[in-house]
DNA sequence: TCTGGGGTCCTAGGACCC
DNA sequence: TCTGGGGTCCTAGGACCC
């Protein structure tokens, strides 16, 4: 067992990689995105290539070809239009359809190593190798790899480490280092001393840039320095957070693999405009469109919602004024209705708008989330239309996962298909009505109406190879 | 013209209660 | 005029992650 608190904790104690010690290790994908977009594009191997934000924004991953050139992480696109230009990069819109399929894959295969596994983020996972202390970690990790690339075509890193902080560090360096062959192991304490001296206090993960200037004052620097300084003045300094960095630095692991995925205690949709918007009605239609995803993922883990917020803010990267409000909503008896969400979000929204304002971005937060199925009445909550809610989700639930996402939708979420963009035009709606609520239809085909300005950009995106029949890879 | 979205955890301070 | 102290709960804000 791990222990959890590190405050409980011997302080100042060096534990060394024992066989009764916790082994971690971190698999992360080589720049994932990048990485899966090649997979169906071999064209782009040995090429530069980035994969841009919503609304196609700014650089959220890219390949070793793209980093030499000098693309950083978050360069808007707007500002490197000559680079990309000069060595001919690859440009592409994010596809998230296609990459939590490939994650999923990825997840899967690597399940078949160890059933103790930590689905970190859609591109990592923590496993533990807590029982194989006896055979060549590296080389199990290396087969761990030529696996991973073998079934879904994903390159992949791999660090090794007593704890999870170590695993990160020797993630790093295993991506960084090219002759390490993709797999580093930092059980050692000979190795961990070499490695931790030439890596940045800043690269530590949970080290964030206010964090690493709060050490550089105190003189901390390297990730070696931070292991070595004094846990209580660290720990005045970055919270209880900063103790576990350190004391997971020297071995001691404070942070368990988390095996079982949590319910979300807080649920946001919320997503910048691919054109200024200013009307109210638009600003609606937005709203409703995020609340139907919201509650679609409320749903899907089974909860109800008692706090919905809204929030409405101007571009801040632009001069001139600006405006942020948000208006909060309670529910007495939790809901995870999409249309009495849409409805109490329109009126919020109704709350917080000015008018004369140029909007960029709208979004709403469903948060004090509880069990669906222990939601309590009071003597004037309406019971009977709380039943009639949940089959009518369940209709458009069904439906909706037979025929795919949006296919029957409210009303009020305008005639915008989801996936579709807005380059890349609308389809046609209809009205019906299920269980009482009035819905939109929408059909297959696709006649085109111009898209609202409050739908994304996504000029570059691939087809979703893996998620839908019409994009299927043909070969020959 | 053009700068993402979705999460978590921790702490301080205020309100409130006895 | 004197005017406690401890506990809990909630929230806003800060910081971090991918």
């Amino acid at each position: 067992m791990h222990e959890r608190d590190p405050q409980s904790q011997v302080s100042g104690a060096h534990s060394p990689c024992v066989a009764s010690a916790p082994i971690f290790a971190l698999v992360d994908g080589n720049s994932f995105y990048c990485s899966c977009e090649r997979v169906f594009n071999p064209s782009l191997i040995n090429q530069p290539v980035i994969v841009l934000s919503n609304n196609d924004g700014c650089v959220i991953s890219r390949t070793d070809e793209a980093k030499a050139i000098g693309i950083k992480m978050g360069d808007p696109l707007h500002l490197i239009g000559d680079m990309i230009k000069r060595h001919r990069v690859r440009v592409y819109s994010s596809n998230y359809a296609l990459y939590g399929d490939m994650s999923a894959r990825m997840m899967t295969t690597l399940a078949q190593f160890t059933p103790e596994l930590e689905v970190y983020s859609i591109d990592e996972a923590f496993l533990s190798l807590d029982g194989f202390a006896n055979r060549d970690l590296v080389d199990y990790a290396r087969e761990i790899r030529r696996v991973v690339r073998r079934d879904t075509g994903i390159p992949t890193a791999i660090g090794i480490g007593p704890t999870k902080v170590l695993a990160k560090v020797a993630n790093r360096a295993a991506k960084k280092n090219k002759t390490s062959g993709g797999v580093l192991n930092l059980c050692d304490r000979a190795a961990q001393d070499s490695m931790l001296a030439e890596f940045a206090a800043a690269d530590v993960w949970g080290i964030g840039a206010r964090s690493a200037a709060k050490l550089a004052r105190m003189g901390v620097t390297t990730a070696l320095q931070l292991r070595d300084a004094d846990v209580d003045a660290v720990q005045k300094l970055l919270t209880i957070v900063g103790r576990r960095i350190v004391l997971e630095l020297r071995g001691q692991s404070c942070l368990a693999l988390e095996m079982v995925q949590e319910d979300r205690k807080q649920i946001v949709s919320s997503k910048s405009f691919g054109r200024p918007v200013y009307k109210l009605t638009e600003l609606k239609e937005a709203v409703a469109n995020y609340a139907t995803r919201a509650c679609e993922k409320l749903r899907r883990q089974k909860s109800a919602c008692h706090v919905l917020s809204v929030f409405v803010q101007t571009n801040r990267f632009k001069d001139g004024p600006q405006y942020y409000n948000s208006g909060t909503i309670t529910f007495g008896a939790g809901t995870a209705s999409t249309v009495r969400m849409i409805a109490a979000a329109s009126g919020v929204l109704e709350t917080i708008f000015r008018d004369g304002i140029e909007y960029k971005k709208v979004g709403v937060i469903l948060s004090d989330l509880r069990l669906a199925s222990a939601v309590e009445f009071s003597l004037f909550d309406d019971q009977h239309k709380h039943a009639q809610d949940i089959k009518t989700m369940s209709v458009m639930d069904a439906i909706n996962a037979r025929m795919g996402r949006d296919t029957l939708k409210v009303g009020a979420c305008g005639n915008v298909r989801a996936g579709t963009s807005a380059n890349a035009g609308a389809n046609g709606v209809a009205n019906v009505k299920v269980g009482g609520a009035r819905m939109a239809q929408a059909r297959a085909a696709g006649q085109s109406a111009p898209a609202p300005a409050w739908t994304m950009k996504a000029a570059m995106r691939t087809p979703c190879y893996t998620t839908r029949w019409q994009d299927l890879l043909k070969v020959g």
